[in-house]
RNA sequence: GGGUUGUUAGCUCAGUUGGUUUAGAGCAUUACCUUGACAGGGUAGGGGUCACUGGUUCGACUCCAGUACAACCCA
């Protein structure tokens, strides 16, 4: 078989996993085994795939994979979120282009419109993240508003309503005029921006005085109800009881005084507008004073304030401006930086607005969930995050559940007569319920209006690790009792509080267990100058794209070497290119062992026999340190180790070790032995490379259809021989020595050495001899008791090797090499020497310390003295 | 403004309860290699007063305090 010297990943992706599906391999139903399971952080439905996903889900499928190769029963539910506030921001752009304005349309033609781009264009995402390889079981693919999702948000609703948990109110809430709804506080991002702060004066009610205000916001005066100051403010004492006239509205509004004013902020004097601003609002309470909305919900100014209606909100303040300075209230304008909140959906600037909503409350609920946490139940990696999550557990307000959309879970409540209301999982038991709470039988469904509202996209996906499993609908199912708890969530810490807390919520509230074991947060795709990676900035390489330029598994390499969890990974090719180039290397370490032929006449040679001794140490090494920080989610150097027991310990060592001569064959026992390597070093690399490692595996031995190497057992964490492999360290350090002595005397591979050890034959061990006599093509090792003259020599640990050279010595320069030794060994020795003269060093340190700095005194003592020894010789020839 | 975390080689990061040689890895870099698996390779190198200043200790990259800078979260 001709394999060419360069893998080709395109071919070998689709075949296998076009291989694994039709084998159900993905595929987990309930049985007697452990069970393993994750559910997929939706991406939006119709999302399409960025480096954030890339990251995450090769991050899980590494997790599922390896779980499923440990015998594990192992589930990953994939499926998408409706997203609300986005998919609907989406169709009615579409629509708009279209010449159709939403306002047009009713709620079911809108909702028909958003189903049909949803059919269209969801499920694209899914598509795609196929190619990076993830093992998802398909058949359970769900969707956050298929029909038994949406059940188990409106049965969540009704039962928090009916413990009294979920209540309707006024409340101030951030208001985006441009989605023309409410969000939550965790959808408002706050930016510095540079602003002015206007500086107006009021005029006092019955005196000639004025008193001046410094605002950022001139548009809303209209609304101002009082103005206030700090009441340990000398300078405003005097205007206890006094009125003043608001500029432009020409309202009397009173003084008032409350120690929520910062004296040192502006004038000390603060206009108080209670629909336009949390602080003032809740003055407002305080003092019940009216409150002016002067905003329509579009953000234009509302008929209440009685000048400039209909004009838009930052065209208002340009018109404040120049009106309050006709009118000679306006005394100056400063630049001023302010934080300005932005929806984390539309980007408009939040306005802050009394509405009527639905809420959750949250303090009481939370409780377990932050319990949970700070007991370690639930463990979030890296454990940084732990104190964040409890500041803000510890701190967390009431949720604003309700959206002003179309598109998502519509609120189940039903209105009658003057605002009544009944809650109810459908119209007929709200009718039943109306007709009882209002006593009168004969009211009809017509009677009653259903909110018009739908609920938090969040609402449904806090519910998600229960709903995958339909364990709201159906409680005690097959499913949700075998896979619940899930055990591990892997998200991006920005939406550590919009989701991953509010699941642990819901997992206590509706299960009465915690949701998952684990949650491990990755970092954020950046870009080299550590932006944000993001389609505005076009700073995001196309992820398709780089798959089909460096092959799935090269990218899944390049995101996992760079991710050290909750770091920042910052993108470059250069990291699929290391994995790609990583491919290769195991590809052609494949191609080299395919090539030999077997002889079964050969006998293994002593250097092969000892080769495959020491790798199969140095694999179960290996994968005790694999097996440790897997248990740490340290997945990067988890990758790492397998990176280097791939390349260098097997292709630099092993490889190079048994190698046969050219155009020679191998030997029996050192062929399987090499294969039987091969075949767990596929498994090990598996979960990390699906695709090359299962080609490759299909290509070593003969293997029957319906095999596949994910589904075979990883190699089991066993002991190893520590000392084996630390005699074989020293051995390359041997190995390099002898060739640095090549190198630097310009002596090629095919001259053979000698090599002369200064050591009691008996008590060296000599196992690796033949090992060295191969890789450094030596002609014999022989031991000795005198120095050797005209011979380049060097140490490794306390044992002095050296190698004749006959005239090619070149003295100058090996006595300057023994200099350096010498410096370095004294300037070391001088340390230990002053630690081992402290007195209280002596009396405080443990045993075993001590005992340590002893011997690196003698062993430096011992080489120096051979240097010494040695450069003596050196200056008499 | 409040809080959290960080600052170790050119870059990205390890460094596990203070002592395992005078701090490690990957990438990048330098020199050499027209070698028969792989130049997407091999071999050998170079590169760090562990941000700064104090303190605790026989001993500090590691613990404590302060300073500077950075990032993130919250208001």
């Amino acid at each position: 078989m001709d394999i060419p010297s360069k893998y080709d990943p395109g071919k070998a992706e689709s075949k296998w996993y076009n291989y694994w599906m039709e084998h159900g391999f993905f595929k987990s139903i309930p049985d007697g085994r452990e069970p393993y399971t994750i559910v997929i952080p939706p991406p939006n439905v119709t999302g399409v795939l960025h480096m954030g996903h890339m990251l995450n889900n090769t991050i899980q499928d590494v997790l599922v994979r390896r779980a499923r190769m440990q015998g594990k029963n192992a589930c990953w539910v994939p499926g998408t979120d409706h997203a609300s506030i986005a998919t609907e921001a989406k169709v009615v752009a579409k629509l708009k282009a279209e010449g159709i304005e939403k306002h047009d349309l009713t709620r079911e033609e809108f909702l028909g419109h958003a189903w049909e781009w949803t059919h269209k264009h969801g499920g694209i995402i899914l598509e795609q993240l196929k190619r990076l390889g993830v093992s998802c079981d398909w058949d359970r693919t769900l969707f956050t508003m298929d029909e038994k999702r949406y059940d188990s948000v409106i049965k969540v609703f009704v039962n928090l309503f009916n413990k009294g948990l979920i209540y309707r109110g006024v409340r101030m809430v951030n208001w985006d005029p441009q989605a023309m709804t409410a969000v939550s506080d965790e959808e408002v991002n706050y930016t510095d921006e540079k602003s002015k702060l206007y500086y107006v004066r009021y005029k006092i009610v019955g005196e000639d005085g004025y008193v001046m205000v410094a605002t950022t916001r001139p548009e809303t005066i209209l609304g101002d109800t009082a103005v206030c100051a700090n009441p340990d403010d000398e300078r405003y004492k005097h205007l206890k009881g006094k009125m003043v006239i608001v500029p432009m509205a020409n309202r009397e509004v009173p003084f008032i005084f409350d120690s929520y004013v910062d004296p040192e902020f502006g004038t000390g004097c603060l206009k108080i507008t209670p629909a336009h601003d949390i602080n003032d609002y809740e003055i407002g309470l305080r003092y019940k004073l009216p409150s002016i909305d002067v905003f329509n919900e579009d953000g234009t100014i509302s008929e209440r304030a009685g000048l400039f209606v209909g004009v838009d909100r930052f065209k208002a303040k340009e018109l404040a401006e120049k009106e309050l300075q006709k009118r000679g209230n306006l005394v100056k304008v400063e630049n001023y930086n302010n934080k300005i909140g932005r929806s984390e959906r539309t980007n408009a600037v939040i306005e802050p607005r009394l509405s009527l909503q639905w809420f959750m409350k949250m303090k009481e609920l939370s409780q377990p969930a932050l319990d949970a946490v700070l007991k370690g139940d639930v463990q979030i990696h890296p454990a940084k995050f732990k104190n964040l999550y409890r500041h803000w557990m510890e701190n967390v307000h009431d949720w604003c559940i309700s959206r002003q959309l179309w598109w998502g879970h519509r609120i189940p409540a039903w209105y009658y007569d003057n605002n009544e209301f009944v809650v109810a999982g459908n119209i007929s038991e709200a009718l039943e319920m109306a007709r009882k709470k209002s006593g009168k039988p004969s009211m009809n469904e017509s009677d009653l209006r259903q909110d018009e509202d739908v609920l938090d996209t969040w609402f449904s996906a806090w519910l998600w690790p229960i709903t995958s499993f339909d364990g709201i609908n159906d409680p005690e199912n097959a499913d949700i009792k075998y896979y619940y708890p899930t055990n591990d969530l892997i998200t991006a810490p920005e939406i550590l509080f919009f989701w991953v807390a509010r699941m642990i919520i819901a997992g206590y509230e509706f299960r009465g267990e915690k949701p998952f074991n684990n949650v491990y947060l990755t970092g954020l795709v950046r870009d080299q100058q550590r932006r944000k990676m993001s389609k505005s900035l076009g700073n995001s390489p196309e992820p398709l794209d780089l798959i089909k330029k460096y092959g799935a598994d090269g990218v899944r390499v390049g995101m996992l070497l760079c991710s050290p969890a909750g770091n920042d990974l910052l993108y470059e090719d250069s990291l699929p290119e290391q994995g790609r180039n990583f491919a290769n290397k195991i590809w052609n370490a494949f191609r080299l062992v395919n090539s030999w032929k077997v002889d079964d006449n050969i006998e293994q040679p002593d250097s092969s026999k000892v080769a495959v001794k020491w790798m199969d140490e140095v694999m179960k090494k290996s994968i005790n340190e694999i097996d440790l920080n897997f248990r740490k989610f340290r997945i990067s150097e988890a990758l790492m180790i397998t990176y280097k027991l791939f390349w260098d310990e097997f292709s630099g060592w092993y490889l190079e070790i048994i190698k046969p001569e050219y155009q020679k064959s191998i030997d029996r026992i050192t062929f399987d032995a090499t294969v039987a390597v091969f075949d767990k070093l596929l498994k090990v690399i598996h979960p990390f490379m699906p695709f090359i490692t299962e080609e490759i595996w299909q290509l070593l031995l003969e293997r029957k259809d319906g095999e596949s190497l994910m589904v075979t057992r990883l190699p089991e964490v066993k002991k190893y021989n520590k000392d084996l492999i630390a005699s074989f360290e020293s051995i390359k350090e041997t190995i390099s020595a002898v060739r640095t002595v090549r190198k630097s005397k310009d002596i090629p591979n095919k001259e053979t050495l000698s090599l002369l050890v200064r050591s009691d034959k008996d008590s060296f061990d000599s196992e690796f001899l033949p090992v060295i006599c191969k890789l450094c093509n030596l002609s014999e090792v022989s031991f000795v008791e005198e120095k050797q003259e005209g011979a380049a020599s060097f140490m490794v640990g306390t044992t002095e090797y050296s190698i004749p050279l006959g005239g090619k010595l070149d003295i100058e320069g090996e006595l300057a090499k023994i200099q350096e030794d010498l410096d370095y060994n004294r300037g070391f020795l001088v340390n230990v020497m002053k630690k081992l003269a402290n007195e209280r060093f002596v009396q405080n340190a443990p045993a075993n310390v001590l005992e340590l700095e002893r011997k690196k005194k003698s062993d430096a003592e011992s080489k120096i003295k051979s240097l010494e020894e040695r450069m003596k010789e050196l200056k008499n020839l």
